[in-house]
DNA sequence: TTCGTTATTGCAGTTTTTTGCAATAAGGTA
DNA sequence: TACCTTATTGCAAAAAACTGCAATAACGAA
């Protein structure tokens, strides 16, 4: 289990929205995930549990979720991925070459965060950025 | 005119594709653009020049110059834009309040493929980069 | 615990995006 | 120039994503 329940229902309620068992099988759906997970995904696991919840929620669950933090999202290859949000945000490195995903701590970008704020005035929020380009296996060639 | 017709057509043809009416008319629609085009604004433009132009066309056309890097493409706020890529990249500072959109240049971001390449022995080939914050008017408040 | 307000869901479209396939035409070759 | 190969288009149908609205149910207040 990724994420506590009782501060997802807080976080929820405190903003005035209420926390469903729809939202809840969401939330487990998208924990039970290794990483990071698709829609499709998603409705697999949440229509195991109970069937009968609308594709319709599940894409207007995952945008709510998504505005409130609670979750985040990211296009990887051309597919649309969600993740439950962690304490601190994190990025990823992927090969153009051979679709490796890597993890990117969020402290690589606190650089060029302060060289926006300060030549900016840009405060940023970096949250699961995604940088493609080549890696190391796939090194060389194929660039 | 930002784009120079002979040069697209070169780097379509020595790759072994077609230039089409279809594809130059899409090239240009783009390119009257301000800047970051949406679909709609494309196939608007596209079709005040040559009415009976299938949208499944523009959208494969779209997908085929990214891929061939004639074209590169972005989601600024919620939106799916399209731009003529140019000699050198350039990425954007978006504002969450109030979706101000800066430019910025591909030398920002120099130090940081310089680290990934050294840590990650990673190639990073970012183009077209967004990274949304809060802008020096929107500053303080509603962050 | 009961009640009332109103956020949320399910349903049934509607719109957007993708896809298969036959017809067309770009552009190399003779 | 005429022809051939096959990349590309248009069409129609399918799949995916989004919306409006009436019915439901979460949850704070009494
Ligand atoms: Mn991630
Ligand atoms: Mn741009
Ligand atoms: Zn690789
Ligand atoms: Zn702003």
């Amino acid at each position: 289990m990724t994420h506590h329940l009782l501060d997802y229902a807080t976080r929820i309620r405190e903003q005035g929205f209420r926390l469903t068992p729809q939202r809840q099988l969401i939330l487990d759906a998208i924990c039970e995930g290794d990483q990071h997970v698709t829609f499709e995904e998603i409705c697999r696991r949440v229509q195991a549990k109970s069937s009968a919840i609308n594709q319709a929620t599940v894409y207007r669950t995952l945008e709510f979720l998504s505005k409130l933090h609670l979750v985040t999202t990211a296009e990887i290859s051309g597919d649309k991925v969600y993740e439950i949000a962690t304490e601190t945000p994190h990025h990823h490195l992927v090969c153009r070459s051979c679709g490796a995903v890597e993890s990117l701590a969020d402290s690589f970008l606190s650089e060029l965060s302060a060289r926006l704020r300060q030549e900016y005035h840009f405060k940023t929020e970096l949250s699961h950025l995604v940088i493609t380009g080549v890696c190391a296996k796939c090194g060389g060639d194929n660039g």
